[in-house]
DNA sequence: GTATTTTGTTACCTTTCGTAACTTAATATA
DNA sequence: TATATTAAGTTACGAAAGGTAACAAAATAC
């Protein structure tokens, strides 16, 4: 069996470091940088990459507001918010099969 | 909102890069080195250090053959079988909302 | 003019990844 | 006996991605 390429590329994408996070946390609502970044130990750096990278796929918009100082909010658009489906997934999963602390016997 | 530990680690488990292939494939049944390396272009190096990774989690099982040449089969367990339910989430949304070639609007 | 605050950006170093050559082990072939 | 064959790794090395911390921009308050 030959790979589909829309299955590939989502896979190319949520198989990056913190992609799934950065999603899961903006399935709560829109939230401006400082506070996604505060939801998990991601850097700025890569919290800017990653979210341009969204951005570019049409999971995330961002939006820019001119108050002092300036705050930015970034919102699921509704390709974004149809990964609940998959953050769901792997929520339930996690509950399931995962001890924090210690591996599988 | 604080992030649960189960789902964080399963984040960074998934969260790398070419596992979410890997569990897929061996989804389609139990199969040896060879046959998952064809199934999309990772590095034999990368291979070897993700199926340990998983097998380290309980995901995976290796079962070595000693045939000639050696033959080495890697096979779900009951907790890697489980996974299906994130990679068939993964896979609808991919199907729902990716173009290939081209980005988002 | 200086301080403050958020959202980045840059420089620099570390870790991860990719490639290609090499190793091992058991047999078959010359 | 020597060489070839084959699958499954392993190793060395250069390239790409990631982490840290200092800096920049912009607009206002002091």
């Amino acid at each position: 069996m030959n790979l589909c390429p829309k299955v590939e590329k989502a896979m190319q994408l949520l198989g990056k470091r913190w992609t799934g996070l950065v999603v899961k946390q903006l399935l709560d609502g829109p939230q401006r940088f400082s506070e996604i970044k505060a939801g998990f130990p991601i850097s700025g750096k890569l919290l800017t990459e990653r979210l341009k990278e969204l951005e570019d796929e049409g999971i995330v918009t961002r939006k820019v507001y001119a108050e002092v100082p300036v705050r930015v909010e970034y919102t699921l658009t509704e390709k974004g918010r149809a990964l609940q489906s998959v953050i769901g997934a792997i929520e339930h999963w996690a509950h399931d099969w995962l001890e924090v602390g210690e591996h599988a016997q």
